[in-house]
DNA sequence: AACTATATTGCAAATCATTTGCAATAACAT
DNA sequence: ATGTTATTGCAAATGATTTGCAATATAGTT
C-alpha cells in the first residue's frame, strides 16, 4: 500500500530530501528552513521575500519548483484559506496534529484550532467507509469574539450591501 | 451583526438574487440553474460547457462575474479539493448540512462525507473562543477501500518514486 | 582532489486563469 | 412605452505559475 501517511520528520526536511535522492542546494536549504521555522502559513510572495533577505539572487521559479517537490513529498500543505484574500495560496509544513484554520470574515484574522473532533472524523471514515486518512484540512469562516462586540461592522468582502439571512 | 450565516433557500438562487436587487438575466438564470442542479462541484470550465449547451454565445467572463456575486452572497462555496488536479477551483451551492470532501490519493475519486463531528467543532469554537461559525469546509486526503485492496498502486501525484513513511 | 553525470538553478518567454475597460444591450421600475 | 442603470460580450490587461534551455553546482566515483 502506498504511503505518505504519517510522515514524521526527525532530521527535518533536509534529511527527508536526501532520502528521496534530492540534492541539497543552497537555495533548497534556505527554502526548507524558512518553511520549517515559519510560525504561520506563508504565501509565495512571503517566502520569496524571506529568502531574498538571505540570498537576494534567488528566483521566484526556484520557490515554485521546490514547493512542488515538497507538495509531492507530502510534507507541506497548500491552503487557500477560503480565498478571503484573493486566490493566492499559502503553504505550511505539515504538522503532526491536524488542525483547522479559522478565519474571521470581518477582520480577516486567521487562527489555528486544535480539536479531537478531527480525529473522530478520521476514525469514522475508517470504520464507515474503509477509507484511510492521510491528512486533512479544515477551513472555517465566521465572526470572532472581538468583531461580534462591535455591532455594525461589515465584512470586508461584502462590498455591495449588507446581506441578511433569508429564512 | 452582519449575517450570511445560515442562508436557507426557499425560492432558489433566483429569488435570493431578486431580494438582493440583482437583475435576472437569461445568462444568470442559466448559471444559477446549473449550479442548483449539479450533483457535484464543478469547475469553471465545466460550468461554461454546460452553459454553452443551452446558450452557445455565453462568455466565460459572465461565468466569472456571476460566481463572484454568488460567492459574495455566500451561497456558493469555492473549493480547491486539495489541489489534486492542479490549481483549478470548484464551485458548489452551499448546503444546509456541512460536509467534508474526501479524496482518494490513488484513484482521484472524491466523495462527500456527512458527520455530526463538524457541528461539534462549531460548538467548541463558540464555547472556547466565542467564535461564531458561518460555514466550514473540510478536505481529506487518503486511500479509499478499493485502492487499499490493490496493493502496489502508486498515487498519481507521486511521479518520482515511492515514498515510504519515515518513522 | 579532480572528474563525471545529471539535478538544479536563473533567465526569458510562454501559458493559463482571471480581471478590467468600455460600448452595446437588456432588465425592471415608473 | 420610456428611462435608468445593471449586465453582457468583446478585447486587452493583468498576474500567477510553468516551460525551454544553457550555465552551474551537487554528489558519487575515481
Amino acid at each position: 500500500m502506498p504511503l505518505v501517511r504519517h510522515v514524521r520528520r526527525r532530521g527535518g526536511l533536509a534529511l527527508l530530501a536526501k532520502q528521496q535522492g534530492l540534492r541539497l542546494t543552497r537555495q533548497r536549504r534556505l527554502i526548507f528552513s524558512i518553511l520549517e521555522s515559519a510560525q504561520t502559513h506563508l504565501n509565495v510572495k512571503q517566502i520569496l521575500e524571506r529568502a531574498r533577505q538571505v540570498d537576494p539572487g534567488i528566483d521566484p521559479v526556484t520557490i515554485y519548483r521546490n514547493l512542488t517537490v515538497l507538495k509531492r513529498l507530502g510534507v507541506v500543505d497548500e491552503l487557500d484559506l477560503l480565498h478571503l484574500k484573493g486566490d493566492q495560496h499559502y503553504y505550511e509544513a505539515r504538522q503532526v496534529r491536524a488542525h483547522s484554520h479559522v478565519a474571521c470574515l470581518t477582520c480577516g484574522k486567521v487562527f489555528e484550532f486544535y480539536t479531537q473532533a478531527m480525529k473522530t472524523i478520521d476514525r469514522e471514515l475508517e470504520k464507515e467507509c474503509g477509507f484511510s486518512v492521510a491528512f486533512s484540512r479544515m477551513e472555517i469562516g465566521g465572526y470572532c469574539a472581538d468583531c461580534r462586540k462591535k455591532e455594525d461592522s461589515v465584512p470586508a468582502f461584502l462590498q455591495r450591501k449588507k446581506i441578511h439571512a433569508v429564512s
